[in-house]
RNA sequence: GGCCUAGUAGCUCAACUGGAUAGAGCAGCUGCCUUCUAAGCAGCAGGUUUCAGGUUCGAGUCCUGACUGGGUCACCA
């Protein structure tokens, strides 16, 4: 099915085929809705068709409105402005056009299509609670999967964990020293903080045997190095390549800590993933790639023992690929990683969902694979988003405790909740249980909008103190105007409804002409991993439906004809906000 | 320093990928609830789109150069 715009392209090709034997590409052509200082529905912009007509801007733009009046009964008149031909179309066309999207099931999908997208997306590290960093990410990853899945790829989520290395050794090991054998149940902590804590107790500890050592004339870098709880997180790493009993048994313990944790925060922000990818799984698998890569001769070894790449023809560094003593490197495991993903989905794109600050990381690892002639090296996309920063440009960062923890925004965005929700006291019928996820539905849509709106690849602004607004530009306005649609369709009881021609006031063209580029607008948002485009749309449609309710009545003062064509495109605007909302993960209350 | 990236109202973000007089929200000020939910609607005020050139019918958008911020260039992940 066509937009009103594509139509008027179609028809503006035609045209100009008629009138200057001209086959224009369709990309010339420059539909838009026609902006409200001005009469009209649709307009053309005339500029780019002078060369082909020969003629002055005025004649074109004439010539143009007199044959698309003539041929297309729907366009009813047409006006110049300058180079920019408005078109007026008749009611009848626009209610039409509605009745065609009314009937639509799944209106603004796609069928399936035959390609098969792996998206990674979360990937935290095993040591530290999830922040508003990986909150971000985790929105984006989800929404962006969402959106895939809308236009009919089949989209597998996974994620990926970085449970190995030297940062778990340190809260293992400050945990070993200081817990007194304390778990997460006997101290009533979620997993992921408790673990948390014991890192940065970690960092504090080296903080001061630096510091100590600094007083006894070493320089910064070697008295990091050589405070003793370094040396002995070093010897503990070691253990663990080495394969030490004990020192697995800790770790896969701790780990298991962190990842109920992890499922805890998950399922509150409702995402998931069919699969797991874990670093401590697909290093070896790394280091054997790289392996033949130095056999074939692409690689090779300093005399140091280590193992290296050299991308300067490519414009890039030479990249290490194993360190001396034989251990492997990040880039080694996303190697691996990408190998056995390949293996198990046999996908035609991988989407790495990863902050922006792992641009040159993703290029490294794309050529390697591409000179590795691996097949699945071409479908490689870095979906890199902004960081999350603090007022005043500050990073959020977990060892120096300024960051946002992931938990902390959630209960504190459901306590706001409650209290507005509290405060207009419109749900008081309501159980407790209804009340609970009422709240949580509001202060997880107002979070999730908020980051959601944002075009991923922008550094975002986000301020604890000021906490995310209710009002104004928010998920719970877009969650307020579809409560307003669920009323109306309470009250309508399920009638079926016929719908019939009426004449179209203003606001009610403008709620088509939105739901028209529906579809349209998810093409867009899928094509460019942008899931703040429907985000902007959703946010659209729900003010001009707030607009269409304050400015016309609907149940009340109207004939049967209007009410029933007003309750049938609440009834779409409904359907659609939910749909858009849904693919932003995103859900709607039936009252609030 | 090299490369990458961004700079739009006091603040947080838009601008259909080059189209008309740059739009929203928040904050500030005015109005609107005895008729469908005021988490709303209408209005006022707020801009030399960092700056200087260029390309063209037309530039916030493209090019060049500055300025400012961020990222990256690790035997960290």
């Amino acid at each position: 099915m066509y937009n009103i715009p594509e139509i008027i392209s179609d028809a503006t090709a035609d045209a100009l085929k008629e009138l200057y034997d001209a086959n224009i590409a369709m990309d010339k052509i420059s539909v838009q809705e026609t902006r409200k200082e001005f009469e009209g529905d649709y307009t053309i912009v005339v500029f780019p068709f002078l060369k082909t007509s020969k003629k002055n801007v005025g004649d074109t733009a004439q010539e143009i409105g007199e044959f698309l009046t003539k041929t297309y009964p729907a366009i009813k008149q047409y006006s110049i402005v300058k180079g920019f031909l408005n078109l007026h179309f008749d009611d009848r066309f626009l209610v039409d056009q509605f009745k065609v999207i009314s009937f639509q099931k799944d209106y603004g999908k796609q069928a399936q299509k035959n390609e098969k997208v792996v998206l990674e997306y979360c990937g935290p590290n095993t040591n530290k609670a999830l922040h508003f960093g990986h909150v971000r990410n985790m929105m984006v990853g989800y929404a962006t999967a969402n959106i895939l899945q809308a236009v009919g790829y089949k989209v597998h989520k996974v994620n990926i964990l970085n449970d190995r290395g030297i940062a778990i050794c340190k809260s293992m090991l400050t945990w070993q020293k200081f817990a007194n054998g304390t778990t997460p149940e006997s101290e009533g902590i979620k997993g992921d903080l408790f673990v948390s804590n014991y890192y940065v107790k970690f960092a504090e500890v080296h903080k001061q045997q630096t510091e100590a050592l600094l007083t006894k004339g070493l320089n910064p870098k070697d008295a990091q190095a050589k405070a003793p709880i370094q040396q002995e997180a070093r010897a503990m790493l070691r253990k663990w390549e080495a394969g030490d009993k004990a020192t697995l048994a800790l770790w896969e313990k701790m780990n298991n800590w962190v990842y109920a944790g992890f499922e805890e925060t998950y399922k509150r922000l409702g995402v998931d993933f069919e699969k797991n990818y874990y670093e401590s799984k697909t290093y070896e698998l790394g280091k054997a790639i790289v392996a033949k890569g130095l056999k074939s001769g692409l690689f090779y070894k300093k005399e140091d023992g280590s193992v290296w790449v050299d991308l300067t023809e490519d414009g890039l560094d030479e990249k290490i690929l194993l360190r001396s003593d034989g251990t492997s490197v990040y880039l080694t495991q996303d190697l691996g990683t990408a190998q056995e993903r390949y293996k198990d989905f046999k996908m035609d794109q991988s989407i790495y969902v990863v902050a922006d600050e792992q641009n040159y990381h993703f290029k490294v690892l794309q050529l390697i694979l591409q000179k590795l002639k691996k097949p699945y090296a071409d479908g490689i996309f870095h979906l890199a988003y902004g960081m999350v920063e603090l007022p005043g440009g500050a990073k959020m960062k977990s060892r120096e405790g300024t960051k946002v923890d992931a938990d902390d925004l959630l209960d504190e965005m459901v306590e706001k909740a409650k209290i507005e929700t509290n405060k207009l006291g419109k749900i008081e019928d309501f159980t407790e249980t209804e009340k609970a996820t009422l709240f949580h539905q509001i202060g997880l849509g107002a979070m999730k909008y908020f980051i959601l709106k944002v075009h991923p690849k922008k550094r975002m602004v986000f301020d604890p103190e000021q906490s995310i607004d209710l009002v104004g530009d928010t998920g719970p306005f877009i969650q307020y105007a579809y409560v307003r649609t669920q009323a109306l369709m309470r009250a309508r009881k399920g009638k079926t409804i016929e719908i019939e021609q009426i004449q179209l006031e203003e606001s009610e063209k403008n709620l088509i002409k939105l739901l028209d580029i529906y579809p349209a607008k998810i093409e867009a948002a899928a094509k460019n991993f942008d899931p703040s485009e429907v985000a902007n749309f959703a946010y659209d449609l729900a003010k001009s439906f707030n607009k269409f309710y304050a400015d016309l009545p609907i149940l009340k003062g109207t004939d049967d004809k209007t009410k029933n064509f007003r309750l049938q495109l609440s009834q779409q605007v409904g359907a659609i906000l939910l749909s858009a909302m849904t693919l932003l993960g995103i859900q709607l209350p039936q009252r609030m």
